[in-house]
DNA sequence: TCTTTTGTTTGCGCTAAGGCAAATGCCTCG
DNA sequence: CGAGGCATTTGCCTTAGCGCAAACAAAAGA
């Protein structure tokens, strides 16, 4: 671990509370590892050895089902934890994690989160609070596949998307990682078609601007508005 | 604490690996509490003073919207621990809970969940894993809603409750708490008009019987065909 | 017992959104 | 620079399932 990973490190919320010799002693047993886009972090169903924190990049993560459809459960940023099975007494990972963009991420081996949890107390209540967040996650995307139509969704995805990992243009608010129609559709539940044309008229109305791969918010308090559900059905 | 239920509690899931001293020490502050059918035992938003242990009954955790929607989220059985909001870091209970019939709990003061953590690790490892299945469980619920249609889900929905709260009887498997075509509805993202469509033809085909507030499955394996999206669309 | 409330059934029309198919445009790799 | 492969766009058709509305049935209350 280079030293200067530490004070970028020592930052994130993951590690608030901790005293900076125990983050030392943390983040020396971890490896850093470098990952190629679209190669994969770690893969569903199989042995969970280690638990990531993401440094770099942007990583998708995802669930397939037996009969061929994925789904994406979120994207991670810079700075979150993933793969934490370990913390919750599993033994494999639950999903596919795959590079987005070229990432790099730390690694810890599994074997370490008990010591870790009674150690550095802290520590385990972040990452338990991520957990709570991440349930909680979870339980909105239940509500808004019940309840929201599919523009709303679309919308609530990008909202979403922007604040997660959104940088300011000129044009708007780019999400700044690599984004297909496909993936939109696979974060929503639709289908890469109904996505093309939500952007498109978007796209007419001034909301947005997208490109291949690629997507700018211009107005997100509109966005917002169409995410709410009652926008004039023009 | 009457000493009777101790000897039940001992054998439940959440309590495993635990020595009988510590499980008297958990039980002994605990609170029994009774909860008459339709009576709220926690409430969205409201402060996580408790969290909770079912040892009879059946309780209907949802969620409600802004704009005035509910969802199911999912229901307790006897032996599942509820509102573990505190294990999370949080100090608000994220969901509404209320008696599907009368029930009776054990409540420990959230504050306590801190020395338990530390005082018992097997007590805190297994509620850790009853979350994790949760998010695995609400993971799997996106997933439902995303790729299967309401035909597919609503037959999900009967064969968990059905695993989860089935009573064998006679005619059949029955669900045994009271539940109606609306609640079906709001486990599966889909109206009363459609479930109730649905079980009449299910009950024509012999899968199912049902009436008010009431359904018995008959053929738990042609509903798995159902559930499992190759069933012949006749 | 009669009335009211609450849950259920069902018919009918409508529409959001998926499926299919073909065309177009943008990268990338040779 | 050219060819092939992806990503995207769009038109057209189909349909699952929702909304509305009315009739019914069973429980609860008076």
């Amino acid at each position: 671990m280079a030293s200067l990973d530490r004070s970028l490190i020592a930052g994130l919320s993951v590690f608030e509370g901790i005293a900076a010799a125990d983050l030392d002693r943390i983040i020396s047993q971890a490896r850093s590892i470098r990952i190629a886009r679209d190669q994969p972090v770690f893969e569903q169903e199989q042995e969970a050895h280690s638990f990531f924190l993401l440094l770099d990049g942007h990583v998708r993560v995802m669930k397939s089902t037996p009969d061929g459809h994925e789904v994406t459960v979120r994207y991670i940023s810079p700075g979150e934890l993933m793969g934490i099975a370990s913390a919750l007494g599993r033994t494999t990972y639950p999903a596919n994690a795959v590079a987005a963009v070229d990432c790099v991420v730390l690694a810890w081996p599994s074997h370490l989160w008990p010591t870790f949890a009674t150690s550095f107390p802290s520590f385990s209540a972040n990452t338990y609070k991520v957990i709570g967040s991440r349930l909680q996650d979870a339980h909105m995307r239940v509500i808004e596949m019940s309840t929201e139509q599919v523009g709303q969704r679309v919308a609530h995805a990008l909202l979403k998307l922007v604040k997660q990992s959104g940088k300011k243009t000129e044009e708007g608010i780019l999400i700044d990682f690599p984004i297909s129609r496909q993936d939109l559709a696979e974060m929503t539940g639709t289908t890469l078609h109904t996505v093309s044309r939500l952007l498109s008229a978007w796209e007419d109305q001034g909301l947005v601007k997208s490109g291949r791969q690629r997507v700018v918010v211009v107005e997100p308090h509109h966005l917002l508005v169409i995410a709410e559900g009652r926008a004039g059905k023009s």
